[in-house]
DNA sequence: CAGTGGTCTAGACCACTGA
DNA sequence: CAGTGGTCTAGACCACTGA
C-alpha cells in the first residue's frame, strides 16, 4: 500500500520550512537580504502565490521583514513575542485531574471608588458588582479573586452561583468576545488575602490584574492573587 | 484630490473584518456554524482564495475553527492565547529614555552541579560559564541576572565586557535563532540577591527563569530576579 | 452523493523603491 | 526603469464529512 503524500507536506509549508532551516543555520544574519519571491519560484518550481504564502507566514511569526519595492530581510529573532497562556483556573485544575471548588466571601453591589469607576468607564459612585472568591485545588487555596463588574454588561451577575461556575465562564457567556489588558507583578498579599489564602502575611504572591473590555466597553477588573509557592506561569518562545 | 483606496482596505481584510464584527456582536455564539467559503464568495463578490485568506487568518487568531468537509465554526474566544513581550532589559530601559548600567559580580568557569548540567544537556561536573550581573535603571537595581552558559555555544563568553553589552545581546549574536521556555513566579530573593538588589530580605520578587535552546542544543539558563515594587510585566489579549 | 475546506496554478494589475 | 512585494482572479484537483 502506498501512502501518497505521506511525509511530504504542502508546497507552501516546504518553502517555509526550508527558509526557516536556513535562517536557524545562520545563513542570513539578521538584516540580510533574502531571496526574492521570483527567485524562490524558480528554485522550488511552484507558483508565486505558494511562495508568497510561506513568506507571509514567516513574517507573521516575526522571522522576516518584508518591504514592498525592496525585498525580504531576515529579522532579529528576539523581537518575536512569546505567547503566554493565561487560562481559566477551573479548566486548568480539572485538566490536571484535580478537584476545583470555590468559596464566595462577598457578592454585593457597592458604589465604585473614583479610581475604579474611571477604569470601568463609569461615574464615581456608580453602583458596581463586587465579588471576592477563593479558588481551591484539592482543598488548597490557589487564587483569591477580587473582582468588580460593570452592571450594565452583566445584570444577572450577583444571582449566579459561583460555587458551580466561575465569574470568567459566566462573563464569557454574557459578553463572548473581548479584549484584555493585564499586568503581572510580585507583591505581598493584603492582610485579608493572606487570611483567605491561609498563607503567612509576607509570603510573596503572583498578582495578575486584568481589565477586560468588549467592543470598547469595560466589563470587569479582577485582581487575581496567587501564593508564590503554589502557582507559576509557564510559556515558551518559538521562532 | 482623490485618494484612491483611502479608507478601503484589501478585500480579504474586509471579509475578515466583517466576520470579526459579526462575531463580536454575538451573531454566531461559540460553536455555531458560520457561512461557508462559497456563501461568502457569493456575498462579497470576490474569489474563493480571497475569502479563504480572511478565514485562514481568523483561524490563526483563534477566532474560528475550521474542519475540512464540515465547515467553519465560531471558536471559544478565551482560548486565544495572549502575547506577552519579554524584552531585553537594556532596550527597555533605553527606550524609556533612562540610563542603563550593570555591575558584574561574578564571571567565571565552574563545574556544573548535577541538576543544572542535566538541564544544559551536559554531564555532571562539566565546566560551565557562570555570571552574576545586576542591572540598574538610573542607578536603581532592577534585575539580578544569575546565568549559566554552555561553553560549547559561546566560547568567548567570559571575555565579554558586560558593562558595555548584555549577555542576552551577546548570546543572540553567537546563536541567532533560538527557542526559549520560561516560567514566571513570585518568591523571596535569596539573601545574596536581596543584598545585591538593595531590598529587604522578604520583599516579594518577580522571578523569571528562562532556558534557551538553539537547534535542540541548550545554550543558557538564566534566573532573573526583579524587586516586585520596581518591575512588572504587561501584556494584552486581543481576539 | 453534494458540500466542505486545503491547496495550487498561471496569470494579472498595482504601489513602491532605488538606480 | 527594472525589480520588489501586495493582492486578486477563475479555475482546478483533492481529502474529508455526513446524509
Amino acid at each position: 500500500m502506498v501512502f501518497p503524500d505521506r511525509g511530504a507536506s504542502a508546497p507552501y509549508a516546504q518553502v517555509k520550512q526550508h527558509l526557516k532551516d536556513q535562517l536557524s543555520r545562520g545563513l542570513w544574519p539578521p538584516g540580510t537580504l533574502m531571496p526574492s519571491e521570483a527567485q524562490l519560484v524558480a528554485q522550488f518550481g511552484v507558483s508565486r502565490m505558494t511562495v508568497n504564502r510561506g513568506l507571509r507566514e514567516l513574517q507573521a511569526e516575526g522571522l522576516v521583514d518584508r518591504v514592498q519595492g525592496v525585498g525580504t530581510f531576515a529579522a532579529q529573532p528576539w523581537r518575536a513575542t512569546s505567547t503566554l497562556t493565561i487560562r481559566d483556573l477551573h479548566s486548568e485544575i480539572v485538566e490536571r485531574g484535580h478537584r476545583h471548588n470555590a468559596k464566595v466571601y462577598l457578592a454585593r453591589e457597592e458604589p465604585a471608588p473614583a479610581t475604579l469607576a474611571q477604569r470601568l468607564g463609569l461615574a464615581a459612585g456608580t453602583a458596581v458588582f463586587h465579588t471576592l472568591i477563593v479558588h481551591f485545588e484539592n482543598d488548597v487555596a490557589l487564587q483569591c479573586e477580587d473582582r468588580y463588574v460593570n452592571p450594565a454588561c452583566a445584570p444577572g451577575y450577583l444571582q449566579v452561583d459561583f460555587t458551580q461556575t466561575t465569574p470568567t465562564q459566566y462573563l464569557l457567556e454574557v459578553a463572548p468576545h473581548w479584549e484584555a489588558q493585564y499586568s503581572i507583578e510580585a507583591s505581598a498579599a493584603t492582610a485579608r488575602e493572606a487570611r483567605l489564602l491561609a498563607i503567612e502575611r509576607h509570603e510573596p504572591c503572583l498578582v495578575v490584574v486584568r481589565r477586560t473590555v468588549s467592543r470598547g466597553v469595560p466589563i470587569t477588573i479582577a485582581r487575581l492573587v496567587h501564593p508564590g509557592s503554589r502557582y507559576n506561569l509557564q510559556g515558551e518562545l518559538r521562532p
